[in-house]
DNA sequence: ATGCCTCCCCGAGGGAGA
């Protein structure tokens, strides 16, 4: 009877996950560890790194007890994973075109009682529309479809998280007129991501949020900031498994109007892994 | 708004971002 109990009480951990396009490492490193103190997520998934990995400055958070993975690029893209837990079986190529070299993807695993493959993303913003930088947009979000499709298939706990560079209703941006031709919300682009959506995952922020006025990027251009006229395009998205875990989820607007921000801020999740 | 800032490249001014 007394190790039933203990069996059924097993308490599992809650692990704070969150995303940030910190838009240049160099540029963020102090921001980022102010964040990184006050905020103290287990894991980080960075985007827009704008650094090769070997620059990738990995002792800084190593020094306060994170694993790093990187996949960097010279100048633009690149992402990183900063983890308190072991990350396993770390992946840095989305499948589908062998002649893709942006560094824009990066898969890791952690492990609690369950195991959470973890898909960090930094998906092509798109414009000008029309345009090849659209057409690849389009084109990466099939291959991210069927990357979506194969991990709904696994049944496992997963997500993917990062900058969408999409936004997903009109209630997701203080101004939507403003982006009616643009590639975070034209038509195409939308339904590229209603149909990852409709393959079971969950927007772990709306699971947990009601209403408009909530965003994660603000254009450091004509004060877009200080008119809050931002756009939700940073997101969570989780398979079933995952979204049975789920605790909250939320967006670090004050971070914004911090010393030296980057344009966008960091939106976490907490698991029960 | 064919781009009002800010980032990167580096060491001028252009490409990229969203």
């Amino acid at each position: 009877m007394v190790a039933v109990l203990a069996f059924q009480f097993k308490e599992a951990i809650t692990v704070k996950i969150a995303s940030f396009n910190i838009n240049g490492i160099k540029a963020r490193e102090k921001a980022l560890m102010t964040w990184l103190e006050e905020a103290r997520p287990d894991v980080v998934l960075m985007q827009e790194i704008k650094s090769v990995s070997e620059k990738f400055p990995s002792n800084l958070f190593e020094d306060v007890g994170y694993n790093v993975a990187v996949n960097g690029q010279k100048s633009f893209n690149g992402v990183a994973i900063i983890s308190k837990l072991p990350l396993e079986d770390v992946v840095t190529e989305l499948p589908g075109d062998g002649t893709d070299d942006q560094a824009r993807w990066l898969e890791a695993t952690i492990v609690g009682d369950h195991a959470i493959r973890m898909c960090n993303l930094y998906l092509p913003n798109g414009n000008p529309t029309p345009g090849p930088k659209y057409d690849y947009k389009l084109k990466w979000m099939h291959r991210l479809y069927q990357r979506a499709k194969d991990l709904i298939d696994s049944e496992a706990p997963a997500f993917m998280a990062g900058d969408f560079n999409i936004i997903p209703q009109p209630e997701d941006a203080a101004n939507i007129d403003n982006w009616e031709k643009d590639a975070l919300f034209l038509p195409e682009s939308r339904a590229e991501f209603s149909k990852i959506i409709n393959l079971g995952y969950t927007d772990a922020f709306r699971a947990k949020n009601f209403g408009s006025g909530n965003y994660s990027f603000w254009d450091y251009q004509a004060g877009a900031w200080d008119r809050d006229d931002g756009v939700r395009i940073d997101h969570f998205l989780l398979t079933p498994q995952c979204a049975d875990l789920l605790e909250n989820c939320k967006i670090d607007k004050h971070i914004r109007s911090g010393e030296k921000p980057s344009d966008h801020v960091p939106i976490w999740i907490e698991l029960s892994i």
